[in-house]
DNA sequence: TTGTCCCGGTAAAATGTTTTACCAACCCCC
DNA sequence: GGGGGTTGGTAAAACATTTTACCGGGACAA
């Protein structure tokens, strides 16, 4: 008896081990290649060029003849066995550092959401991962690249003290850092324009008539952007004839309790300061909280910037006057920007692009009296 | 001239690809577990067998001999190819429906990093899905499992509107759902204790020696859990002799705004009303808002409660009583069900798992004056 | 007539594993 | 000395695709 070499062997095959229970599982198996191959009578290779259309050479005639095949049996291609020989998976992954939740965080979330939207309308699957410190060690970010089990990685988060990134320095991977970059490393990114905020946000404290201004920065030591954005908003105040001293500006880790201490110091070093520039959101929060425990009222007795704009700022009493930054876009231009990257290959220039910024005017800020 | 069938053949064929130019890239190419078998002079079964370590025919010095070689050539297997005659991704996935901005949600962020631990320390993948429509017409899901592209599915923020979880009505489909479960259809699920939750607020409350009380509950129409909560603590009130009539309970959609609309409405039902439970502390916030534009001290005036305790819930002002959810503990312990799930293959039983609740007090509750 | 090119398509190799069935050798015991 | 069991291992099929090289036949030009 002859069994054609895919369809009935096959599945004879697939009966051993069944255990002597020879289930009816026929009807129920998900269709092959090969069985779109036979069903429309031609071989499994021209299935395959039709999927895959990048080849004109089939007529019309046979290709409708495949694509009525594969709608009949349902057929899908399998992503595992595809993306073997291909070395394509099709897929993204995002890294994250480990945070108490970094999961549970809107500045993460917001990225994410970008970047699965632009995933997903190019049919992108998006991978998570954590880079714990034994992800780390184990380099298993390479593994991800070298198994073909991803076509490219998005880092979040990144600073300066990931030194694994020195790695990826001129490199032709597909590693691209979302919203942050580095001097020392050069590296694909995507950033909002964290100089122009800090302009935006001197010019609008100069116009509403302060001088006395206190500054609480982020993580300045491990992290350019916000070098950028303190750098931006000196260097404006100075161009208006307002000079902000190194004493009155404090690093506030991007959290509110932190923050809270920061502000209480500043307000130490100058009971009198009227304004305050906060290098996020979450930070102005903080200030918030810290003036009040002083008895002064945020927006009236002092006025204070965020920098972000998540939800809560727009909810936060008073609402917070800020610098929107569009994470949603941010993480939808690094898809993009990732996607070219990957077809392209092109392995000469770096990606390098800015997010413009905005800002907004609530009630956290007042004219000084 | 005489190639043994792996190494050399392979690299061989590997060079008809570089259009002539012959890169010296031998040293970064991946190695195979054909190498590893070289390496070490057995065979390539034998090396498998001894990564998949669950059989203990082979002798002690060949182990070494092979892990020795797994080391020297840094070898490690290839998911892609692993997934193939297994017909196991080693991937799990997460679905979450379509709303605005699900992943910059603290409730879905929880719940994902607590799948997320429990997965990477089992070794096993996430991929991240959106349930968009038509993600579902297309029956994205179901290829997902076909394909092997994934060993299972959580599906997040499930609600009784999503019509497709009766494809897996009672079906071996690995699909869980995390933190809601349904009468109508038979579901693997894992969730809070939400009727120990409204009971013991309800307690709480009559401790306190309130019984002028109202509630805001979630969508009660298509949530079965928040059904619960609210049977309970009508039913534990009841117990106590304090009657809530229905008009006293308003659905607050799990939003901040709806909320705040819902408690104006409740407050001009009964101006003198002294408590309030709210189905989630995103709802309390909006009842503080509500009570303070009516000139009301939220935690003074009026008693108000939330439930799940995220983050913001002990910083908010004043510090919130609630009903502590440890969504992260869910996610870990759905994860720890799924993969006994794929492991046993049992499609007899179902999954049915609670998780403990904790009264949290803090300042937004007060003794009734 | 012959050489060349194009059209429509196919055979076969390659991708990297797991798993099953089998085998050789050795030992033990009757 | 032969049957039977154990030990340590191997050959080969199976998984589902992509990609490359090639092929037969017809058209067309020299």
């Amino acid at each position: 008896m002859f069994y054609w070499n895919g369809l009935v062997a096959r599945r004879a095959a697939s009966y051993r081990h069944t255990d002597g229970r020879y289930e009816v599982t026929m009807a129920k198996q998900r269709a092959n290649i090969r069985d779109v191959a036979k069903e429309s009578g031609v071989s499994l290779t021209t299935v395959s060029l039709i999927i895959n259309k990048n080849d004109q050479r089939i007529s019309e005639p046979t290709r409708q003849r495949v694509l009525d095949a594969i709608e009949k049996l349902s057929y899908t291609p399998s992503r595992l066995a595809r993306g073997l020989p291909n070395r394509r998976a099709n897929t993204l992954a995002i890294l994250v550092p480990q945070l108490q939740n970094a999961f549970a965080d809107v500045y993460f979330g917001e990225l994410i959401s970008g970047i699965y939207e632009e995933a997903a309308a190019r049919g992108f699957r998006i991978l998570l991962e954590v880079a714990r410190r034994d992800y780390i060690k184990r380099r298993e970010y390479m593994q991800l690249l070298e198994d073909c089990s991803v076509d490219g990685i998005f880092f979040l988060g990144a600073t300066e003290e990931h030194k694994f990134l020195k790695e990826f320095d001129g490199s032709d991977r597909p590693l691209l850092v979302v919203n942050n970059h580095f001097s020392q490393w050069d590296l694909h990114h995507v950033v909002c324009d964290y100089a122009a905020a800090g302009r935006d946000a001197a010019d609008h404290l100069i116009e509403l008539g302060h001088s006395r201004i206190a500054h609480i920065s982020g993580p300045n030591d491990v992290v350019l952007t916000t070098r950028e954005l303190t750098d931006a908003f000196v260097g404006r105040l100075s161009e208006h004839g307002v000079r902000l001293s190194k004493s009155m500006i404090v690093g506030g880790e991007f959290q509110v309790e932190t923050a809270k201490l920061a502000c209480d110091e500043l307000l130490e070093r100058d009971p009198d300061l009227t304004a305050i520039f906060c290098a996020n959101d979450k930070m102005a929060l903080g200030a918030y909280q810290s003036l009040r425990a002083q008895s002064k009222q945020p927006g009236k007795d002092v006025s204070v910037m965020g920098c972000d704009d998540i939800p809560v700022a727009a909810l936060s009493d008073p609402p917070m006057t800020t610098v929107r930054m569009n994470f949603f876009e941010v993480g939808a231009e690094s898809c993009r920007q990732m996607l070219k990257l990957i077809d392209t290959k092109s392995t000469d220039e770096r990606i390098d692009k800015r997010i413009p910024v905005e800002l907004v005017r609530r009630a956290s800020t007042a004219p000084i009296r």
